[in-house]
Order: structure tokens, then C-alpha cells, then sequence
DNA sequence: ATCCCAAGTGTTACCGGTAACATTCGGGGC
DNA sequence: GCCCCGAATGTTACCGGTAACACTTGGGAT
């Protein structure tokens, strides 16, 4: 009657055990490698779940262990290139450890998108949390909050790390080219980036005995640089900045292009330098001086700080950050 | 003796109930919405939710339903532009619908990795998968397999659509001012957007006549846009050549970028038109005329696909695709 | 007054794994 | 031969929600 291409619900322990022809505890131990068990029965089980199409169904183990090996990511603004590198880092860190990872994308603006992507994630049962591309305000707004699960944030090595000291080598490097008025296009002021960036570059300035002359804002985006573009030409124009840190390579590209049209010459009237070692920033006009960040390394470093610091081996050591030099830093023409 | 700071496992609905004094029933019908709660009861519940923390368990949930109301996201290559805002998108897109999404990245060349994140995504009792930026063979391969749950892909409007009209409009564009001999800088053969994306300029050049005078491929990265520019270039001065529809923003990048070393002036020697309209193109140098296509909208129908078309009234209509004209294509200079 | 019905609420069993504990069995030491 | 032990396997209860069904109640229709 009702067997007309049955819907089949999807096989279970259960069943594998009843083909198999051993418990479901068994088959539980088979599933997940435990020691003592005979390699026939073993392979008799395994070949039951082939035979079945078994896949373990994680609601059902996460109820029974309260883990998931899983950890909730929550991103702010995935468009942007920083975030989207940092989540796929974060994925192939927590692969690395065995682990999955479960995102969650919410405007930073709207706080009550923020709220439903964490119950989201702790709805998943998840093991730890990490934060991409964070406010300063969220992370401390969730700290604060007992979540019951550990909470780290990628790139939030306040006043050290690898992007403090990203910012102070491309600093270091202007300095070096014989610059001396440099100023800087920096990010949002909340964000966590921003700030490690912004006090890396203040901090290779400072041991030059030199200071930031300008310090203009965008949002990230390279809109946002072309937008200050008239106001670092007229800069130029005056004498007063031979140079400028952009805090990434997308306002750097905007920056560089609203400049083409005000006959500033990048880098003979000024020297830019970028942030991330975006892909692409090779193949801009000029091509871009930029820092690259182990990205990795610091998700490493997320994963095994929420996941308890077990990191099974693996050292969570970051790569030091490099100075990508190109085209469009050159020495100060007198 | 062990009360020194118990760890105190979440509440569930049981404590809940018991601090409401209702039963776990009533507790999740005020969980899930239900009528015929009485408002008062519906109160007494909400507030023991909050003076417990409550928070649903999805595990248990999805165990009683067999949903999670969580389509699955396979996406390799997560570091590109398209993938990427693919991923954003179809996020967007379930929370318009109330769903969410899990996301497993794969390597699209390494057949362990994806069957990894099948079986990951599948553990997690999704309702859907969808696949982003997917091979044309992990398709079929995906399709043919007995999933039990709908299987779509995102841009794989094979022959029409969004993707297919936009190419066409690009090389309509570029016949519009005058171009005869046009090539294309494509991207891997075996990606559908690749497919999508060719057929459509092969169709717009065909109905004024024409067919593409060359074809070279590249892998969607900036770098090999540049890679190809020697032989771009070596066109352009034999006199073969004077415009050129790249699959992507990224490429055309590249490509400009190698062009500048070899005397080829862009637009006036060679007239450029990438794809995707990728947030920086029109920073680029020149701005690079481009081809907007309505991802969210394809993101909707796959959602719509995935989860049995129930778009809980929302259009699943895509924007055409809309072609943004800037410095990067000109005229032909006779 | 009686019946009926819908609104509001409670009871029970179950989803699919797994932890904790129980059990069987074969062999080595005495 | 007896005891003990560890290897291999089985039994049972439980994780936290929810579907299915049962049950009260109060009021309107008759």
C-alpha cells in the first residue's frame, strides 16, 4: 500500500547494528575508533554502514556529549577582503584540529542581528567562539556576558602582534626611504584592527623620533580612500606629507586612484603603503608596498585559546609579519 | 564538597517549566510560537527563560523534528571574490527566509576534503546543500549521489540567466563601439560560471555576426590575468585583437597590469571589460568597465530550490544583469 | 440543565547516539 | 581445577526538545 518508493528514513545505529549483527554500543565504538574491538567484527560493522549509507547524525551526539567539535564563528561585514581571510583561516585552522566551524554573519551595526547570530551559534552547541573583524565594544560586550563557552577574537592582539608589528615595519620602511612627513589613512576607529594598526604605526614613527602628520579616516573600503584623495593631494601640494600608510590595500588602491587625477605621482610625489597583501595588490598601478600578516598563525592561536589550548601539537607560533616592498614606495626626491 | 563553583549545566526546558510552573509542553509551544497560549502563561514562561538563560538546544531540536530549518554551503575556494560574496549572499538569503547556514569549505581539487564536507554539512541534519562556485563534475557527481535532501548550485543557470545574459551584454557593448575583433580571457573550463559566462559572450558576439578571435584561460587570480598579457599584447600589435571580455574583475586587473609593461595603451590600443563588478573595479586604472549580476537574487532561488520552493511570498525574481560602463572600454580607434 | 466545542494545558514516548555499567569468555598463574 | 583478569561485547538510561494525543475547563447553543 503505503511502500510506494518509500521516503526511507536515513539509516541509524540501529540498523547498522541489526545488519551487522552486534549492538549499537559496538557500533558506536567502531564510529569512533575505540580500542578492543575484534578487526572482523570491525569490518563487519563498517561494511554494514556502507552497505546502509550510515551517516552519524551530530544532533544526536551532541545530546548525548555535550560537544560538538565545532566553534561558532561570528563575522561582521563578511564583503570586506580582511574578514573573508579571516574566516577561511579560522576553517582551515579548526580543520587542522579536527574541528568544524560554524558562522554566523551579522551587520556590527544592528545589535539585534548580533544577539540572534551568538544564540544561533551557542544554539549549535558549540565547543568555543570566535570573533571576526570586531568592534572593540562587541568584544567586551561579550566577554562580559557569561556565554558559558570561551570567546576569543582574531586580530585582537591589542598593542602587540603581528599587525602592531606589521604597521611599525612599513613605519620603519618610509623612514628608512628617507621620509619624514607621513601621514596615515587609517580604518574604522572601533574596529580591533584599526587600533593594533594605528599603534604599530605611531610605534615605528616614535622610534625614528617622528610622528604621524595627518591621520585621515575611511571606512575599508576603497571608496572611502578615493573620498580623502583631494585632501592628502592638497597635503602633498603644501609640502607636508611625502608619505602615507593606508591601513589597508583597498583604501590604498582607492587613495592611489583618486590621486591620478590630481597629478600627484605615485610614488614620486608620494609613497603609499598598504596593509593585508591582498592578492591583487601586486597587480595595481603602481603595483603595492604592502605587509603581510600570518592570518594563519593567529587563527591557530584563536582556536586552540577557545578550544582549551589543546593543540594537539601544533604550535600556534605566528610567522612574524613581512614587508612586501613594490612599486609604489620610492625613496623622498629631496 | 563539590559545590565550589558548579559548573551548572544550561537550563533546559524542564527547568524552565518548573520555575514557570507550566509543563515542557507549554514551554516549547512558547518556544516556537504556538497559539492559544494564554498571554499571561505565555509571560511567566518568557520571563523564566530569562532568569535562567535559557537557550533552545538545537541538537534536541533537530533530533524531535528532523529539521534545523539550516540549508549546508559547500564553497571551494573561499578566498576568491565571487565565492565569497556567493557565501554572503545565500547567507542573506536564508535569514531572509528564516533559515541559516553551514558552511564547510572544501579544496575543489582534493576529492577527500569535499566528501568530507558533505558528510559534515549532512551530520548536521541540513534541510539542503548548496554549492558555490562549483565544478560542472561535483555537480553531477553531488546529484547523482542519494543525498537525501535537494541539492542546488549557485550561478548554474547553464545556457541563460544572470550570468549568460550579463557576458552577452558585455560583448554587445564592446560591438557597440565599433570592436570586430574581440577576444576572451576565461577562467577555468570546468567551472559552471566559467560556462555560463562564455556561452553568454559567444551568443552576443554571434548575433552581430561575430565569434570570439581568441581565447586564452586563466584561474580567476589576478596573477594570471597578467600571465597571459605577453600573448594579449602580441595580438593587439599584429593587428588581431582590440578588445577583450575577461570572465572576471580580477583577471582584467592582471591583465592591464602586464599590458602596462608592453606599450599597449588601455582603452585606446585595447578595450577591457571584466565581470562581477567587484567593489574595487572602479578603482582600478583605468576604472574597469564591468558586469553587475544580482547575486542575492540567484541566492534566493536556490534557497527557494533547496527548501521546496516555500519563498514564504518573497520574489525569487533576479534583477537583470546591468552592465557598468567606465574608462576600461572605448571606442574603436579606427 | 445538558451537550458540545474550542481554548488552553499536561503526559508520554520518541528522535539517534553514547556514557556508564554489566556481562561473557578465554587463557595464564598457582 | 580454580581463580583472576583483561579483552570484547551487550544493556540500560539518558541527553533536551517536540509530536501526538489526552485531558480540563468555561461558555454558548439547544
Amino acid at each position: 500500500m503505503s511502500d510506494v518508493t518509500r521516503p526511507a528514513r536515513p539509516a541509524g545505529v540501529r540498523e547498522v547494528a541489526r545488519l551487522a549483527g552486534v549492538s549499537t554500543q559496538t557500533v558506536s565504538r567502531v564510529i569512533n575508533n575505540y580500542p578492543n574491538i575484534r578487526p572482523e567484527t570491525r569490518m563487519r560493522v563498517l561494511e554494514a554502514m556502507r552497505a546502509l549509507d550510515y551517516r552519524v547524525n551530530n544532533a544526536a551526539r551532541a545530546l548525548g556529549t555535550a560537544s560538538t567539535r565545532t566553534i561558532g564563528v561570528i563575522a561582521t561585514d563578511a564583503t570586506l577582503y580582511g574578514p573573508t581571510v579571516g574566516i577561511a583561516a579560522l576553517a582551515e585552522a579548526a580543520r587542522e584540529a579536527g574541528l568544524w566551524i560554524a558562522t554566523a554573519y551579522a551587520d556590527a551595526s544592528d545589535p539585534a542581528a548580533i544577539d540572534g547570530a551568538i544564540a544561533h551559534v551557542l544554539a549549535q552547541g558549540i565547543d568555543g567562539l570566535v570573533l571576526v573583524a570586531p568592534h572593540a565594544r562587541m568584544v567586551a560586550a561579550l566577554r562580559e556576558r557569561e556565554l558559558g563557552v570561551p570567546v576569543a577574537a582574531l586580530h585582537a592582539d591589542e598593542g602587540a602582534g603581528a599587525q602592531h608589528e606589521g604597521a611599525a615595519l612599513a613605519a620603519a620602511h618610509l623612514v628608512g626611504l628617507g621620509h619624514r612627513r607621513i601621514g596615515r589613512l587609517g580604518g574604522p576607529v572601533d574596529w580591533l584592527e584599526e587600533a593594533s594598526r594605528a599603534q604599530g604605526a605611531e610605534a615605528g614613527l616614535h622610534r625614528a623620533g617622528l610622528s604621524l602628520t595627518h591621520e585621515w579616516r575611511g571606512d575599508w573600503s576603497a571608496r572611502s580612500g578615493a573620498d580623502r584623495a583631494a585632501e592628502v593631494a592638497a597635503a602633498v601640494q603644501a609640502g607636508e606629507l611625502t608619505a602615507i600608510l593606508a591601513a589597508n590595500d583597498q583604501m590604498a588602491l582607492g587613495l592611489m586612484a583618486g590621486l591620478a587625477g590630481s597629478g600627484i605621482r605615485v610614488p614620486n610625489d608620494l609613497a603609499v603603503v598598504g596593509f593585508d597583501d591582498n592578492p591583487d595588490a601586486a597587480f595595481y598601478a603602481p603595483a603595492l608596498t604592502t605587509v603581510r600578516v600570518d592570518v594563519l598563525g593567529d587563527a591557530r592561536r584563536c582556536v586552540a585559546e577557545v578550544t582549551g589550548g589543546s593543540t594537539g601539537g601544533l604550535s600556534t607560533a605566528s610567522a612574524p609579519a613581512r614587508l612586501v616592498i613594490r612599486a609604489s614606495s620610492a625613496p623622498l626626491t629631496i
